[in-house]
This record gives C-alpha cells, sequence and structure tokens, in this order.
DNA sequence: TTTATTTCTGCAAGCGCTTACATCAGTGTT
DNA sequence: AACACTGATGTAAGCGCTTGCAGAAATAAA
C-alpha cells in the first residue's frame, strides 16, 4: 500500500529482514555461508516479497553472468537444432544458461553477434567452424573471451574444438559411389568461401576421386545458398547440362532434399536414373521417399560435450579437441549408375 | 604496453579524448546533441581504442535494453521459425534484438523462462499463445513488462493478441473433409491442457461435425507431444482400433507428416484408403509425398506485425489485437472416403 | 578466566554506465 | 552595455549488486 509497486531490490530485502545487503547477497550466492538462523530468515523474507535479483547489476558487479552465448549459421533448417538442444540441456545442468544467436551464414553478421555476445558479457562462446577473420580472433583474445568451435575437428588449429573431420567424413560416401561405377559426378554445395565445412566436404570427395583415378576437375560443383528451393534449382541445372553426372552429391540434407524433390518433378526414378546423396543425417532425411543416403553426425553427443567442455574453458580448464565419429547411412537414394 | 590488456570503458576513452564521461556518453546515445567537432574527435577515439560499451553497464543505469524476449514452446520443428526469423528481422530494423529462449511445451519452464528473460531486463516478451497461470500474468503486470501474444488471436482477451482464431481457422478444412463425405473422423493433436491452440483446433473441427449433424463424441482423439515419431504411432494406433477412420486431421503439419510416413508403411494409398490433414504448412508438408493438405499460417507477416506491435508497446502506445488470415492448401493428401 | 581460533556479519568501495542539474560560453535583444 | 537565451559540456549522484576487509560473536584451547 505504501508506494505503488516498484520491483523488490536486495535492499528492500536487507532491510525487511534486518541484515545487511553483504547478507543477503550472500545467502543467495554462498549459502553455506551463513548461520542456519539467517540464512532461513533471509530467504523467508526472499520468498514473501519476491525478489528476484537483477541480472544486469549482478553481472556488472561479479564480471559473471554464467550464460554462454552460440551463434548458429542459421535457425530455419533443422541442421542445428538437435544440437543446440542438446548443448542448451548440459548446460543447464551445469548452472548456465544459453544465449543463441544466428548470422544467416554470413561473416560480417556473425562477427557482430560474436561483438554483441561478448558486450553482452557471454562468459564462453560455441561457434560454428573455424573460418573467421583473424581480427575477430584477436579481438576474443584481447577480451579473453574462451571460444570452442564446433561442427569441425582440426587438429592443429589454435581453437580447441569439438565436431568432426569433415574431409574425412565425406570420403567413405565418396569411395562408395565410386565402387558403385560413378564416374561422373555432381555436387551441390553450400557457398565454400566463408564455409571450411562446406569446403572440406567438396575437398574430401576431390580427394577421393583423385585416389581412384578420377579426375577431381571433372567434378561439376555449384555453389548456393542453404535451402531446398536452391537445391532444386541446382540439381535441374545440373541435370540439364552437356554432362548431367550420374549422382548428385550433395553438401547436406537439405540440398539433398531439395534435389530428390526435382528429380521426381523432371520424372527421374530414384536410384535407378539418378543418385543423390546427403550430409547431417537430419529428420528430413528419413521422411523423404526413398529415404536418404547420407552421414550420420552425432549432434546430441556434440552438443553434450561442447557444454562441459566450455563450462571446462570458462574455470580455466584447457580440454583437448574432441574427434567425433561419422556414419553412411544407407538409404533408398544410392544405386549404380545406368549401365 | 603500460597494463596487459584490459577492456576500455568509458573513463577511459573520456579520458584519451580529454572530455567527460558524460559526453562520450551522449556522443553514443545523443549524437545530435554534441557539436560536430567534438563528436568527431570522440567517435575517433572510440574507434581507435576499440571500446565497445558493457551491456549490462547500460541497461544497469538506463533501465532499459532495447531487447525483446520471445519464449516458444520449441526449436526443434520449424513451426515457429520463420515466424521467428521475421519477427527478428523486423526488430532489428527497429534498433532492438532479439532474446530466445524456448519452454519445451511446459508450463513449468516456460514461467522460469519469462522469470529470467524478465530479470534480464527484456523491455518486452513475445508469448505463443494465451495460456498461462494468473500468477505468471500477475507477475507481469507487476513488474511492468508489455507481453504480446502470438499464434492466437482472442477479441475479448486481456493480452493483446496478433495470430489467428485456431478455431475459425481448422472449420474450413473440417467442412470440407465432411463435404467429402467422411463420416469417421481421427484427430491428432498436442497436448491440450496446457495449448490453446491446440484446443481450439480440435473444438473447430467437433463444433464442424455438430454443424453438420454429426455427432462430435464419435470424433477419436489421440493427445500426444510433437514429433514426427509420435505422429507415426498415434496414426498407427487410430488405423488398428475397430472404428478406424476415414480421414485423420492433424493438429500441425509434424503430425500428418508422421502419420502419412505410417501410412506408407502400412500400406495404405493416399488419399485413396485414407486422408491426412495437416495445420501450418511448414516446409515439410510441400516436401513429403504426396503433398499435405492443410492450413496455411502467414508466419512472416506475422513476426512482422508482432516487432512492430512490440515496439509500440515499449513506446506505451496501445495497440490493438490483430486477427491474420490463415487460407487452405489444397495438395495430395485429402479425397473422399473409400465409397 | 584469558587467549587464540573460527564463524558469522557488516561496512563500504566499487562494477561501467546514464542523466538531472549546474556551468559557462556565445548570440542576439533592447 | 546589460540582459536573457540557447547550446555545449562538465559534475556527480545514482542504477542494484558483489566482495575484500574488518569487527563482533561464538567456540575451542590453555
Amino acid at each position: 500500500m505504501t508506494q505503488g509497486s516498484t520491483v523488490p531490490t536486495l535492499a528492500d530485502v536487507a532491510r525487511q529482514a534486518g541484515v545487511s545487503t553483504a547478507t543477503v547477497s550472500r545467502c543467495l550466492n554462498t549459502p553455506e555461508q551463513l548461520s542456519k538462523s539467517t540464512r532461513e530468515r533471509v530467504l523467508q523474507t526472499v520468498q514473501n516479497m519476491g525478489y528476484a535479483p537483477n541480472f544486469n547489476a549482478r553481472a556488472l558487479a561479479a564480471n559473471r553472468t554464467n550464460t554462454v552465448g552460440a551463434i548458429i549459421p542459421s535457425m530455419e533448417n533443422s541442421i542445428f537444432a538437435h544440437g543446440l538442444q542438446a548443448f542448451q540441456e548440459e548446460l543447464g545442468l551445469l548452472g548456465m544458461t544459453l544465449l543463441v544467436a544466428s548470422s544467416s551464414y554470413c561473416q560480417k553478421l556473425e562477427e557482430q553477434q560474436i561483438k554483441a555476445l561478448t558486450t553482452r558479457g557471454a562468459d564462453a562462446l560455441l561457434l560454428i567452424g573455424h573460418h573467421r577473420s583473424p581480427e575477430i580472433y584477436d579481438f576474443l583474445e584481447k577480451r579473453r573471451v574462451p571460444v570452442l568451435v564446433s561442427w569441425n575437428y582440426q587438429k592443429d588449429a589454435k581453437q580447441i574444438s569439438i565436431g568432426f573431420d569433415n574431409k574425412k567424413a565425406i570420403a567413405p560416401l565418396a569411395e562408395e559411389v565410386i565402387a558403385l561405377g560413378h564416374e561422373n559426378i555432381g555436387f551441390i554445395s553450400a557457398p565454400t568461401s566463408e564455409n571450411d565445412r562446406a569446403r572440406d566436404r567438396v575437398e574430401g570427395v576431390r580427394s577421393v576421386m583423385e585416389a581412384s583415378g578420377l579426375d577431381p576437375r571433372n567434378l561439376s560443383l555449384i555453389e548456393i545458398p542453404y535451402s531446398i528451393e536452391n537445391g532444386e534449382a541446382a540439381f535441374e541445372k545440373l541435370m540439364l547440362s552437356k554432362t548431367a553426372p550420374s549422382v548428385v552429391i550433395c553438401g547436406n540434407d537439405v540440398f539433398a532434399v531439395g534435389a530428390v524433390k526435382c528429380a521426381k518433378r523432371l520424372g527421374y526414378a530414384i536410384p535407378k536414373d539418378i543418385s543423390i546423396t546427403g550430409f547431417d543425417d537430419i529428420e528430413l532425411a528419413n521422411v523423404i521417399e526413398p529415404g536418404l543416403t547420407t552421414v550420420h553426425v552425432p549432434h546430441r553427443k556434440m552438443g553434450n560435450m561442447a557444454a562441459r567442455m566450455l563450462v571446462d574453458m570458462i574455470d580455466h580448464k584447457k580440454p583437448e579437441s574432441h574427434e567425433l565419429n561419422t556414419s553412411l547411412i544407407f538409404r533408398g537414394t544410392l544405386g549404380p549408375p545406368i549401365s
């Protein structure tokens, strides 16, 4: 009744409970430092007043937010969804919360987001892939923000990483494709210039081609931004060229789904007339018909481990980079070429 | 060289530029208040030192974060992805940033998230649907945090909302289904107890049944949490019951995709042997085969409008609730029952 | 009982920023 | 020349919290 309805502050609680603000603060942060009686009294008052600490004030004073930031290239497809979900769950268990931003696969935007999350006081950052300007890595180092790179593993990289070797991951697929007798290979990739994962996948296929005696220059590569529609368009273009491939390897399942869709529209039988493969093994891969032959990535495991590693880093431990295994999933979109 | 590498503060910039901290602050917030010469000098110094304001300090002092929070039920399926994307883009244009949290369709968790975003200083909140405990609405009111409800429109509700009337949205679909001659209808819904949208959709179908002379008690309803697998399981259960329906209306496309998948596995021809419909018109709906007959929701428009309304609310304007139109999309999964 | 320890609690100085208010030139008026 | 303005800048008081330090109280040791 006294005064309208202002949000109670630490000081209000302290006054009400007859203790100092320091005591209330301790009661919330290091309760074991208080005698049982004061602790209970303060807790009770906190309850009664519906007090909740002001996050910003706390962050300012303690210079710690218990928050980690993650910047993913896109929220619009589910490639990162499950990994991130697992990441978040594990972080929750460790008493941290997650802030997510997305960069739309744009390096400039990603740098902005990195700065935004940093000034917001993220204690650490989860990033996707290694490709980034040296300036931004400098920035991060100067600010002493621990960074974990995910969805990519590089043994020798300066940044600690959790993920898989994209080149290695796609190799068995490429080998299988070639073993089946395909010689004329199409590849639909995300733009490689700012994306090390996309680059490595293309590179992986090229290496296998070379090792198998095929000329890697014969790989018909199309680079386009992520989307089912783009996958369709790229597939059509590939098939309409004079050297139409007998197999289209896609850098990710999203393209592959577009390719499958387009193939059906154009009247190709899959895999009889044309083979198509994906990468990631997202839900979609098992929904379309025929099921997509693709490379399975252990998203959840990656998310879980990332969380633990990042928390270690915040605690000034230096975890080792960790390599995860991927596996080939055979469903129905890969077969031998038309003989 | 002097001292390692601490992050520069406002005071550092002020000292360096030979002005007071107030001037630097103004230069960043209300530059038009400064003379051109000082402004440029300060800006230059800011550049040189790589200064970036500390978000938490700013929020604490100004009691404003230029941030709005959104809590969506799930990130794992793409139902909210596009709407949110549009929301974020529009917010960006308006100089605001977005914080996203997800509640896993759990009321308790959602309340936690609401409190978390509030103590973080979100200037306003975007929520999905009206269903929520009175306590949490009280909390928000006491804290004076503007709230916009989306994905649901209710004319008379206390909260301002942007969205569509779920009951009305599903009605044309139900009418079409009944007009085709279906009498035995199955419905796969998300749990309705904490979800007004799911509830309204079921209710909408029941109303139409009643109006058409069908007994709404004959609707075979299964409630399960969101996921393709659950959709499959529910579909199987429905079809294996002694009163197997001739059409399965799904409360959302995710279930419908599961249903289609299961139907194929069980050897049903769609829509010859069984009709299936969805709701939302997400990407998946146009990827599976046959294409899903569903209710299209203007996600992007909703997101855009939500952003503008929320910013109005922060500026103490009271926008009107706004109703959006949905439309029926006929693809290939709805046909007449087997005669 | 006195003294040394160990808890527990309070004091008060910040954390980095914003902003009401005061100050001080410079302009234009009369 | 004295005055009132207007505009640009500085002063300093917070915003709500944490935490090093110090004092008080309780406990153990002598």
